[in-house]
DNA sequence: AGTCATTTTGCACGCGCGTGCAACAAAAAA
DNA sequence: TTTTTTGTTGCACGCGCGTGCAAAATGACT
């Protein structure tokens, strides 16, 4: 505690500008900013006695400064519309940790309400980020306008989501390979009546993994699987839905397998037929998901579902903003299934 | 899909500055500036011809300029070392909505790694943020005095947690008056053997929950109740806190009731005593948590716990922000405790 | 029409750094 | 030593807006 009057009262003056630097020196204030910069034309011999004034003064550059002067901020825009769902969490730390690791900043947008979108959009934009990136979430094209008409905008990066709007870059799993390999793995084990539960449809980028589900089971075994949508992703509201379609039902209609669009679905879907319906889980009903949330591992969910390389996906995001290029940036992933006990 | 190329080829050019709606309203760069300024001294047709331009020509005021001009930039670095508990989720949705609905921008900092997180503030002080906000994270001396010492440091708020800091200014809970509401409603519940299940302790910050129960206890029965530490708030590693704790243990010396110190704990509680001990909740073991999660009302948790009014206390924060004085800006929240059927 | 109080508008200067080129110094080749 | 090559440093100008004050315009009142 009294360290911490010392620092304070220690503390050197607050606005120390490369001038004080230069001065202290004994070079110019270009050269004072050439030695902060990596790659920068500077003697080591200059740049260590730049930076051991600096370190002395408590200079570090103005970043705002910079990015006016630069015109690029080194700043992206991370859009989210959902926090009900943790695997958000897991998402935001993945990114935020690439991000910063290559030195990008993230700006978090709660576009939550829909009418807050635009205005966060617009302001974000003023900010002058270098991109804006939506994440997972269920973003319609009035979104997708409003970042695209903002001002100053330049990359518009869709994340863990695939969208075939020409003017986005979109880092996303192969939805069609991995709801392939989740099919495969549901016949091969031998599941006759499996329920698809589905999120919210959108318009502009929604997942491919119901349709491609549906589509391979009618061409494999000639039935389309009965089919049911939530209007959010978000644990409680699957509960529920599973609870009104299944609680009434024979034994013998009921599903053997429900396929969850995602883990936060699953999750819920778990405790609907533990808890409301009074069965067991696989044995009555198996349960697969997808995300692998950390959840997912837990002894009392044993989740079998399908994880993302979000650090591979994180990284690549990097490598797009780092690129001069605008176009043919998309790319999809390969993730894995990872197989627990609930299916 | 047609639309979006016609709105990328009629994108006006992106470097609007005030210069060019001047030019076109036929008023100087000043007046532009003040139509786009709340309060500012301007006829309200002059301001009307203003925006109309600017409308026209697609201009917003750039934020960078306006931040390096004014010293002011509306914007706040939310430190977050926690990504395991989905309570952080509901904080950073609450936060960033208080914050956004009143004109500020959230730069969500990632430091979980303990090594990043003094390159990450000062990486935020060079932004030039107006105040940094540790949001209910286990941070310590070190990453407080990085805070601290970085240059054009301005505010450092500790939310949802209590700092005796005198430089620093918290926005949380009282713990003693909520701890005092628990431990009140458990011994009206007639529990009589609590065991304590408390995170990780922290030198700067830690919550006063354990101790404050562990006195009132002493004080009113004259025992002290057993307590268990788990090194993080993650739900997994208290369901095996748990597990090893009383895995072995004779039924008569269980205890009746778990006292978590949030939800996070509570929730890996609960598995625990269900799955690993075989045991039934509340009957044989009740838990209470604190937090009140999303996850708390699932009908298979029906978790006791208290409940934070984050929407105030997010508020009140950017009355902080909005406040030039820097002293006695600390404030304690009540909230209150949410029954449900775990205790 | 003239005076004065009150808005409303214009402007010089500064915020701190980047860009690109010119000037300079140092090391390499002649 | 002189010339060339390479490496290093300095600088004019601009990025877009805020601050504070002075000039101009407006309106109220004789």
């Amino acid at each position: 505690m009294t360290e911490w009057h010392r620092l304070k009262k220690d503390a050197l003056p607050a606005n120390v500008t490369a001038d004080d630097v230069a001065a202290a020196a004994n070079v110019s204030r270009w050269t004072v900013n050439r030695a902060f910069k990596k790659d920068a034309s500077i003697s080591p011999k200059t740049r260590e006695k730049v930076m051991q004034a600096a370190n002395e003064l408590g200079y570090l550059p103005d970043l705002r400064a910079a990015a006016l002067a630069s015109d690029r901020s080194h700043l992206v825009a991370l859009l989210v519309d959902d926090f009900a769902n943790p695997h958000k969490l897991v998402m935001l730390e993945r990114l935020t940790r690439a991000l910063r690791s290559r030195g990008w900043d993230t700006l978090l947008v709660n576009t939550l309400n829909r009418d807050d979108a635009a205005p966060a959009i617009a302001n974000a934009s003023q900010r002058r980020v270098d991109a804006t990136i939506l994440i997972g979430i269920q973003f319609d094209d009035e979104v997708l306008r409003a970042a695209h008409t903002a001002r100053r905008f330049k990359k518009l990066i869709i994340f863990a989501r695939t969208s075939e709007n020409p003017d986005t870059i979109s880092i996303a799993v192969d939805d069609e390979a991995a709801t392939s390999e989740i099919t495969q793995y549901v016949m091969e084990r031998g599941y006759e009546r499996p329920l698809y539960l589905a999120g919210p449809r959108t318009v502009s980028a929604h997942l491919k993994r119901k349709e491609t589900f549906l589509a391979l089971w009618q061409k494999h075994l000639n039935t389309t699987p009965e089919s049911v949508s939530v209007p959010a992703y978000d644990a409680n509201l699957a509960a529920d839905a599973v609870t009104i379609t299944l609680s009434e039902r024979p034994k013998a209609e009921l599903p053997d397998i429900i396929v969850c669009e995602n883990d936060a679905l699953a999750l819920g879907t778990i405790d609907a037929i533990r808890h409301r319906l009074g069965l067991r889980v696989p044995n009555d009903i198996a349960v697969i998901g997808f995300d692998d949330v950390p959840q997912a591992e837990s002894p009392n969910y044993r989740l079998t579902t399908y994880r993302q390389p979000l650090t591979d996906m994180a990284n690549y995001l990097v490598d797009v903003l780092e690129n001069v290029e605008t176009s043919d940036l998309d790319r999809t992933f390969c993730g894995r299934l990872v197989v627990r006990d609930s299916a």
